[in-house]
DNA sequence: TATCCGACCTGTTGGC
DNA sequence: TGCCAACAGGTCGGAT
């Protein structure tokens, strides 16, 4: 399931195989995965063609490519993976993917096209203005991501001090600190020896780094190897799938020894999804169980 | 205003 | 063998 070290190892690939490259054309086969487009699918196609995609970004799990002569604001190609979204670099020739939502076609020689497949349609692609830093204007309340050099770890700490909540919804709150899903969120808290129901009130300042800075840790860990994979579900773009899901401590060890004291570790459904953690390394508040 | 939680979506797995 | 429920989870928007 694609989280910020996935969702960058897919921009690289755009970086290398997509960007600088003209649009010849677009083919949107799901309306769906154009839903954020307000005004549809062939509005989408029509208002790509022609145009030269710059440099792709990135903010959290989003990204976005670039269109070159969108006049002074800009625009940009939004994506968002969701939980099965692939952008694929592959030739003409291949045989469409069972899923394939959006086709990309270009104008020069080289016998590949833009493909976005999602078995299960959370992600999408959507055409919006930059605002004059760049970012789509869409995601203006999505906050800055960990590896952001310009992520502010003093006022991430006041935020959550300030916050009536718990450390692990607050690590998922994409305004709070972007990039961090599922998986990274329960990563970053076994390394950090906290409960996920942890008020986040109670957090000092060293700890808040401390938490930060296995949360950087835990994302380069991943990036390193090409992300986590647990299945197809996962790849780059050129359908490679990351091998970091073999170093993961927490997520998905229910019943497997804690790896710094050996305890079983647990799973516990939580806001429709599951938490894992260590019962004896990650004490839970007095006020939860 | 802040926080919480259901809905969306489809393939896989396990139980009966 | 076939049916059904549970599960995976990021984001949005309605409810509290």
């Amino acid at each position: 399931m694609p989280e910020l070290p996935e969702v960058e190892v897919v921009r690289r690939g755009l970086e290398r195989w997509v960007a600088h490259r003209t649009v010849a054309e677009a083919e949107v086969l799901h309306p769906r995965a154009v839903r954020r487009h307000l005004a549809g699918g062939e509005d989408f196609a029509r208002r790509l063609g022609g145009h030269r995609i710059g440099v792709p970004g990135r903010r959290g799990k989003y990204l976005w490519l670039p269109l070159e002569g969108t006049g002074v604001t800009g625009q940009a190609i939004l994506a968002h993976l969701g939980m099965s979204g692939q952008l694929l670099v592959q030739p003409h020739s291949a045989p469409d993917e069972k899923h394939l939502r959006i086709r990309i076609r270009f104008t020069d020689a080289l016998d590949t096209e833009l493909r976005f497949v999602d078995q299960r349609t959370f992600g999408g692609l959507s055409l919006h203005e930059t605002t004059p830093e760049g970012l789509p204007d869409v995601i203006g309340h999505i906050a800055r991501d960990p590896l952001d050099p310009l992520f502010d770890d003093d006022a991430f700490h006041r935020a959550l001090r300030r916050r009536r909540s718990t450390v692990k919804r607050a690590l998922l709150d994409q305004s709070l600190i972007s990039g961090v899903g599922n998986i990274y969120a329960d990563e970053a808290l076994w390394r950090s020896r906290l409960h996920y129901e942890r008020p986040t009130s109670t957090l000092t300042g060293p700890r808040t780094r401390e938490l930060l800075g296995h949360v950087r840790d835990v994302m380069n860990d991943a990036l390193a190897v090409g992300g986590t994979s647990f299945d197809s579900l996962y790849v780059d773009v050129n359908g490679e799938s990351g091998y970091f899901d073999r170093s993961l401590d927490a997520y998905g060890r229910e019943g497997e020894p804690c790896r710094r004291c050996g305890t079983p570790m647990r799973r516990r459904p939580w806001m429709n999804r599951s938490s894992y953690f260590c019962p004896r390394c990650q004490r839970p508040p007095r006020a939860a169980s």
